[in-house]
DNA sequence: TCTGGGGTCCTTGTGCGA
DNA sequence: TCTGTCGCACAAGGACCC
């Protein structure tokens, strides 16, 4: 066991995106509310715990909430103003500590070793950081406290209120391992509850007869490296004797940046998948832009109706951070793939992140195809970097003056309207207003 | 029941140069 | 010259997290 000394907060909002739902909408309180897509292919973001009573939990496809909770009220979300409640209680953590480790909207995990002399332990800066949220957001929020991340991550699963179809049992609100009580407590938890072990490992876990934590401590450590591999093996007998000590980093850089989409309707032909490319190089680019760095590794992802996944994916010189370069780099990978079965998911990422250098090299400037979809007229002269550079820099220019709608790629025009792709625009699906529009295509033969 | 979007990390296979 | 191998980078896929 390791890192006594630290003092670790994990802060869990408590059902977040229905919480912040029901601040503006407070004749739902007390009914199942659910947040997420609400197309046929989304999914459930987040259930309020009268919903969950009823099975519905988040990841579960909406089309089986609605069967399961028929009469919950369905919200499509709001992915903007989430981000600026999270933002609110970022700013409520900030008063007990600087070093915060943001995980997602509603969730951080917290240093506050530095901060006991002024504020007192663990347990009375939790009980202090929830008087807050509650007082000032009107939020619920859980907190696990415990000398390492992984420990105070799992102790806010039980700081939290659950719900079964017998009822609702509010939750501690805040939940402390101590030190000495760790390897107790960890010994008789159910091994799916580690951190990295999910259904796969978990299957794999159970076929050597390890169910429980302390299974996993007693079991030699070959058996475990030939069932999960050396790397896993040792991750999860470390987290087995509760050892953890990874810092909590306030300022991670992201390591890919990337955008995919659903489709209400399957997508066969290269040329409808063209067009989509283009829209998600476009929104990628300028949001690599907006960080100031580029990516030299493109990845292509396809994902088709039966839910295979494919990815496809090249590496250049330089790194890139212009849709134009990104679209003439991904369209061969693009081509290369037969769209015949149906497309239901297309999505452009970037990795290997660095100082944007943009410029084709010498190499690339000579088997330069000239990308026209973005400068936006049929037959146009074939681009060059620095007509790309100088285009670019015009859009992004008009952009910030008229907002994200005012251009973009002409092929990305859908029924008479600029289709954009925004962060987090349909984190959860295609919605019903998409489908709505989204003529089926004929499939082809 | 039929499976989103944004990520991270790991494993395996392959190609290439020393 | 041929072959083996080692390390490295890259490509692709899988598992997992929220």
């Amino acid at each position: 066991m390791t890192g006594a000394q630290r003092t670790i907060l994990h802060a869990d909002m408590d059902a977040f995106y229905v919480s912040v739902e029901l601040r503006r909408r407070p004749d739902l309180a007390g009914k199942p509310v659910v947040v997420g897509g609400t197309g046929p292919r989304g999914v459930v973001a987040a259930a309020s715990y009268e919903a969950r009573r009823f099975g519905v939990h988040s990841a579960l496809p909406s089309a089986v909430a609605r069967r399961r909770c028929p009469h919950a009220v369905f919200l499509p979300g709001d992915h903007e103003l989430y981000g600026e409640v999270s933002g609110q209680v970022h700013e409520v953590f900030g008063r007990f500590t600087p070093v915060i480790e943001p995980l997602a909207l509603d969730e951080a995990f917290l240093d506050v070793t530095g901060a006991r002399r002024l504020f007192g332990d663990g347990a009375t800066i939790a009980h202090e950081i929830r008087r807050a949220i509650r007082d000032e957001l009107d939020l619920g929020c859980s907190v696990g406290v415990a000398t390492n991340k992984f420990l105070a991550k799992l102790a806010s699963v039980d700081a939290k209120p659950t719900a079964s179809p017998a009822g609702i049992e509010p939750g501690p609100g805040v939940f402390v391992i101590e030190h000495d009580e760790a390897q107790r407590y960890l010994d008789r938890l159910p091994v799916g509850r580690l951190w990295g072990v999910g259904p796969k490992t978990l299957e794999k876990l159970e076929r050597i007869g390890v169910r429980t934590v302390r299974d996993l401590r007693g079991i030699d450590p070959p058996s475990l490296a030939a069932a999960l591999g050396r790397s896993q093996a040792d991750h999860l007998s470390a987290l087995a004797v509760g050892a953890d000590d990874r810092e909590v980093e306030s300022d991670r850089d992201a390591k890919s940046i990337g955008h995919e989409e659903t489709y209400p309707h399957d997508k066969f032909t290269h040329e409808e998948l063209s067009t989509e490319l283009v829209r998600l190089a476009d929104a990628v680019g300028r949001r690599l832009r907006d960080h100031g760095v580029g990516a030299r590794t493109w990845t292509l992802k396809i994902r088709f109706s039966g839910f295979v996944t494919i990815t496809r994916s090249t590496t250049t010189r330089d790194s890139v951070d212009d849709g134009f370069t990104i679209v003439e780099l991904l369209r061969p990978l693009l081509e290369a793939i037969d769209p015949s079965p149906g497309v239901r998911l297309l999505g452009v990422s970037g990795s290997n992140l660095g100082e944007p250098t943009t410029q084709l090299s010498f190499d690339d400037l000579l088997t330069e195809s000239g990308s026209d979809d973005l400068a936006g007229s049929e037959g146009s002269p074939k681009t060059g970097a620095s007509d790309r550079a100088a285009a670019t820099e015009a859009l992004d220019s008009i952009r910030r003056r008229f907002g994200d709608g005012s251009i973009g790629p002409a092929s990305a025009v859908r029924r008479g309207r600029l289709s954009t792709v925004r962060r987090g625009a349909q984190q959860w699906g295609p919605d019903q207003e998409e489908r709505a529009n989204d003529q089926e295509p004929p499939r082809p033969r």
